[in-house]
DNA sequence: AGCACGCCGACT
DNA sequence: GTCGGCGTGCTC
């Protein structure tokens, strides 16, 4: 009896249920009609506690399949990740303290993939000579060299297409990721150009239907270009060789929902495991990057153009948000017809007003909120009245917020030459926000470098400089372009950096400060925040972190309970938050685990 | 995620 | 003595 279930093939299969009690998955016998179609990556229906549920095939073996229930059917006509690709899925999950079917789903097209056979490449225009001939060369012989990192100021699409040429020229597929679909378009216009119809966008904000069509296209077609934002990085890509990351430093480039993956870090560990090479584009490295050792590439000359600092400790006092110099410069602007791009980290007025005669803070008394300009709360809606502290009645604003740098500069300018982001004025205030969507301008204006430079945040600098270069960077190229930063600390060494056109040797000290603190990229952060917590949270998180990190908290957070795990080396303390996480979740519990966290 | 199982109160 | 409310726990 025993002989007739002996050697029979049978399939790992991890549900699609977004739990860690299935990530080792279950084994089902695979009946012999579905034998043909099925390969690991395939997704499948099984049965499970009595009903059917999706799942997706992580192995597949022969032996005993005595008590193993069957696979019902396949879904789909092709399988969605490879094992190396799985391989990578798997090392996500840990990494991000995530269920493996929430990263297996994400690898997968949004509908079902249908046809099995690819088409030949289609024929593609002339290759321009690439910015890395040596790894463009490489990548289209299938040679696999270290990551590189292009220090360039803009003209990604270009520079990108010009760098994936020669591999598409070969016969195999490259793939671009950038931080928004403005900017995943832009490179796609450039690239289609040259690549025609081997072009593929991968944009979130298309329909699935086609979405699935260029990942299938993706998935069978080698000498492919794929374009898209952070969705692609996950995407199986046929001979894939060359991927090419646009400014890997942003926001855009790190999901924030759990888990929240990064393309850096996930692209990295492609590239290792699937043996493709990495070209990382940009004005300004993370350190993380540096960290992990990148042979940068510099273009000749500046990384970007020419930085004016105005020093707001010569000014006269009681003068405005904007230096004389920079009024002279954004008068002449107007006057000679053309557009300039003032810029402010603020929303809103402004972001705190303090009273005029005892400089206490300004709160509303009955909800605690710090006001906007008025006398109504913003949040309650109650009356402000007088300083709390001392009863006085006048308020002056702090910092500078979009809406009193563009009265201001309304006051002087004339009040329809300014506008808000969008607004088509000839000169627009606006904020991070609104960088993407900046034309180029003749002259850029940084208001207050210092409350960029100052925030309560370890990479406060780092992103500083990031944002100061992007903005630098959208002022176009010829004799009387410029950007002028206003700042107090002309000597900080972010300063130092973007006049000298070079952030190397800043990131450089950055690096050995981080070190010293055990600040990532020396040590490693994960936040976990709870909505409704039980009793007893506190107690089992210290226990399943112990002696690996240090675990600060809880704090409450607008009506989150959050703690902070920091070590220099956080991979077991990942390991041991899978059962605790999953314990907090089956008591009620909202739980957001935010590994490798962007602002702290 | 769901579906079984179990343990309680309300009803024929 | 049975029906059904929904709080735990397991799923090859």
């Amino acid at each position: 009896v025993a002989n007739r279930h002996e050697n029979k093939p049978i399939v790992q299969v991890v549900p699609d249920l977004p739990t860690f009690a299935v990530d080792d998955g279950f084994a089902y016998r695979l009946p012999e009609s579905l034998a043909r179609d099925v390969q690991v990556g395939s997704m499948v229906r099984v049965p499970l506690s009595g009903r059917r549920v999706r799942g997706y095939v992580v192995g597949m073996r022969h032996g005993d399949d005595r008590g193993l229930k069957e696979v019902v059917s396949v879904s789909g006509e092709l399988p969605v990740f490879t094992p190396r690709l799985l391989e990578t899925l798997r090392w996500c999950a840990v990494h991000y303290v995530a269920p493996l079917a929430v990263l297996l789903r994400r690898a997968a097209p949004a509908s079902l993939p249908r046809g099995t056979r690819g088409e030949p490449a289609p024929p593609m225009g002339e290759v321009p000579a690439g910015p890395v001939p040596r790894l463009s060369e490489a990548s289209a012989s299938g040679r696999h060299v270290r990551p590189h990192y292009l220090l360039a100021s803009g003209k990604w699409g270009e520079r990108a297409l010009a760098a994936a040429g020669p591999v598409l020229a070969a016969g195999r597929s490259a793939m671009v990721v950038a931080p928004t679909a403005a900017e995943a378009e832009v490179v796609a216009g450039a690239a289609g150009k040259v690549a025609g119809e081997r072009l593929l966008l991968g944009l979130s904000e298309h329909p699935d239907r086609e979405q699935t069509a260029a990942w299938m296209r993706a998935r069978l077609t080698p000498g492919s270009l794929v374009v898209g934002t952070r969705g692609v990085a996950l995407w199986p890509v046929a001979g894939l060789a060359l991927v090419i990351v646009v400014d890997e430093g942003r926001r855009g480039m790190k999901e924030r929902q759990t888990p929240t993956v990064h393309v850096r870090e996930v692209i990295r560990r492609r590239a290792a495991v699937e043996r493709f090479n990495l070209l990382f584009v940009g004005r300004v490295p993370t350190t993380e990057l540096l960290a992990a050792g990148v042979e940068v590439v510099r273009l000749p000359g500046r990384t970007w153009p020419l930085v004016e600092v105005v020093d707001r400790r010569d000014d006269p006092p009681r003068s405005g948000l904007i230096s004389d110099r920079a009024l002279m410069a954004l008068h002449l602007v107007v006057k000679e017809g053309g557009r300039a791009f003032v810029f402010t980290h603020r929303r809103g007025y402004a972001p705190a007003f303090r009273c005029g005669a005892c400089r206490t803070l300004r709160r509303c008394p009955a909800c605690g909120a710090r006001p906007e300009r008025g006398d109504a709360c913003p949040r309650c809606g109650g009356t402000l009245g007088p300083c709390a502290a001392c009863g006085a009645g006048r308020f002056e604003p702090l910092g500078a917020g979009v809406g009193r740098v563009t009265e201001e500069l309304r006051r002087v300018l004339g009040r329809d030459r300014v506008g808000e982001g969008g607004s088509g004025a000839p000169v627009l205030v606006g904020t991070e926000r609104d960088l993407v969507a900046v034309p180029p301008v003749r002259l850029a204006v940084a208001v207050d470098a210092d409350g960029l430079l100052l925030a309560p945040n370890y990479r406060a600098g780092e992103e500083g400089l990031r944002l100061l270069a992007r903005l630098v960077g959208t002022v176009e190229q010829g004799s009387g372009r410029r950007s002028i930063v206003q700042t107090a600390q002309p000597e900080h060494p972010v300063i130092v950096a973007l006049r000298r056109g070079d952030p190397l040797p800043y990131l450089q000290e950055e690096l050995e400060n981080r070190s010293a603190l055990g600040f990532p990229p020396a040590g490693e952060i994960i936040v976990l925040e709870v909505r409704e917590p039980p009793s007893d949270a506190d107690a089992r998180l210290r226990e399943a972190v112990g002696e690996s990190g240090a675990v600060l908290g809880p704090a409450e957070r607008r009506g989150r309970t959050r703690w902070l795990i920091q070590g220099s080396s956080l991979g077991g303390t990942r390991v041991a938050l899978r059962p605790l996480v999953q314990h907090l979740r089956d008591s009620g519990a909202r739980v957001h685990v935010d590994v490798d966290p962007l602002d702290l």
